[in-house]
DNA sequence: CAATACCTGAGACTCGATTATCATTTCTCT
DNA sequence: AGAGAAATGATAATCGAGTCTCAGGTATTG
């Protein structure tokens, strides 16, 4: 019983996302009012001490969190409507860029564009 | 003539650079005293407005400058001093990433790890 | 129901990054 | 050299993200 009512709601709001959001945009999902945005922040930051959600910083965009089970994957910032939206697959040949001395530990892929909604809008 | 003295010393700076610098890490490059951090800034913003300058964000680091006549290239961000280095060359396959409806104008990779020098001084 | 421990929301507060202000200094032009 | 415009450095002001505080609210146990 270490999860309260409040804190669940975001945990789950974040597990139903599309994709990583910011505890400002996790705020408004949750209507702005009812959830406190202190509380999604300690929603936030336990989550990621206890190591069900993790931080990932979507270029362009700050600090965004999602749930750490995801399998590895990337992202594409809509630059509309800012939102960034989980990518399945990865790319190859990322070794071969990696200079002479220098160890590679891990990468992150960035696709920028608009999104399927954004883009019919226009 | 509209570039003065101290403004050129800035660009000079971060053309002369291994990878993009943020506005602190110019700075300090200057060696602190000797120019002023909002010359720093002021340099950075109107080479940004007037073409010459782009900013980029690399994971973990705020923004950075550089150039804006360098050619395609991502980064590797040294887990270690934090720095940033210019990569080349770039990935294949990032088209069969983008979901159906979606278009893609652009894209950032980005490497982490330990350089050169952090990873021997280990 | 009472005691206790944890949760909450609102707003004050902190901290770092960037910008604005202002008194000087440096150019530019004549 | 002299006037006016632009540039500069130090520092104050601003802004946003995230944290802390505190006065309730809730759940749990006995």
């Amino acid at each position: 019983m270490s999860q309260a009512k409040q804190q669940l709601t975001v945990i789950r709001a974040l597990g139903e996302a599309d994709g990583p959001l910011s505890a400002k945009e996790l705020w408004s999902r949750l209507g702005g009012a009812g959830v406190g945005l202190a509380t999604v922040y300690r929603a936030l930051r336990r989550g990621v001490e206890d190591g069900t959600l993790e931080s990932v910083e979507v270029l362009g965009g700050g600090v965004r969190y999602e749930p750490k089970d995801r399998e590895h994957h990337h992202h594409f910032l809509c630059s509309i409507c800012d939102h960034a939206f989980d990518l399945f697959g990865c790319v190859e040949g990322l070794e071969s860029l990696v200079p002479d001395g220098f160890q590679m530990t891990g990468h992150e892929v960035v696709l920028r564009g608009t999104c399927d909604e954004c883009g019919n809008a226009a």
